[in-house]
DNA sequence: TTATTTTTCGATAGACCTATTGAAAAATAA
DNA sequence: TTATTTTTCAATAGGTCTATCGAAAAATAA
């Protein structure tokens, strides 16, 4: 039964995702309030006023594009912090599955970084919360290396995490140029980078 | 005869500042194409068609205010280099240097940020090329210390010069929040990140 | 085929926004 | 005071945008 209705179902969402791409497309070229629905639109190639058939106001277009945009994240670091690599390793693992995103996702990631402002209130809240667990896990990669004795003693943990997400985020408007850095070797840099001052000895 | 004359284009001068400074903080609060003329007039409480005494266009007051953005930047960072202080202490001085307008003038700040690529294409492209010039100074303090041997040989000026920029612009987020860290410490802590794994030993 | 459901569309209401204009108000000069 | 200049304003033209609605078209079922 259940096999039998779905097909129906399945088709709308394929369509709605494309929906959903082409305003991360535009969203992140031209912003939120610079992009108009009719921008989006003329993506897909459709009326404007057939998009509200796949979402029910441009607002609710930006929430979903922003949810694909962080999609993942926790995941990944979860999977980073579980397994039983040394430190440092681990430490390479979560810059390089932060970055990632801006090769496979790029539009979605852009506009979750600077749009994501936009947002409703309670909304924009709720992703605020999400972030926060986010960087609290990678803090706690940080902390449990400074409590087996690999990374120095005096580092302050959260001050790193912010900074390296920092250089993160900023890596992934280079890794989009065409003639930019390959992504491992910018992750490695960030990484490398960070572990040469954060190590003891 | 200029004494005499002075004060009255001064009295406009004083008033258009004002103008780009409210213009300033809503581009920097709503973004852009978020905020309306209309916006910017209820911060000064006059009336929306009187901003165009002061300027003939939005773009335009974009334009002043992303300018205000850069103002001084070249200058400081220039005076960082020509000191003859160890390289280190000038990595410091200019990160610190870098980060400073974060405090004194926030949304300019913020708004050349977020919001230059807005600019119309000539204009943002003569900005694309001081922002150039400006990294080319910062990774030349590099490259003499490479020279000098006090850095690592090996080190990836260019690359360090983005990551360490990149933490600098993320930064100036964290220390306009009341309960965020102070302008120093945040200077000292990414320099000191950055010198403890590209200095020598 | 015809009937039914899904998807797209044109037209448009209603709101907002930029920039202009001529006049009023305020400030300054004579 | 009156005359002149500077500054502000109300009104608005002309444009764009979001979202709605009923109908048309396309796809699917009977």
């Amino acid at each position: 039964m259940s096999t039998a209705l779905k097909p129906k179902k399945e088709k709308y969402r394929r369509r709605q995702q494309d929906v959903f791409d082409a305003a991360a497309k535009v969203f992140a070229e031209k912003g939120y309030h610079g992009a108009s629905t009719g921008d989006i639109a003329a993506e897909l190639g459709i009326a404007q006023s057939s998009l509200y058939y796949y979402f029910s106001s441009k607002d609710e277009a930006l929430e979903r594009v922003c949810l694909n945009g962080i999609e993942g994240y926790m995941e990944r670091l979860t999977a980073v912090t579980e397994g039983d690599t040394p430190v440092a390793e681990k430490i390479r693992q979560a810059v390089f599955e932060h970055i990632k995103p801006a090769l496979e996702m790029p539009d979605c990631v852009k506009t979750y970084q600077g749009e994501r402002r936009y947002l409703p209130r309670e909304y924009r809240g709720k992703l605020a919360l999400l972030t926060a667990d986010y960087d609290e896990l990678f803090e706690s990669i940080l902390k449990a290396g400074v409590a087996e004795g690999v990374l120095r003693g005096d580092l302050d943990c959260a001050a790193s995490t912010l900074l390296v997400l920092a250089q993160c985020n900023a890596a992934q408007y280079w890794v989009s140029q065409p003639d930019g850095p390959n992504l491992n070797n910018i992750a490695r840099t960030i990484a490398d980078n960070f572990l040469r001052g954060a190590l003891k000895n």
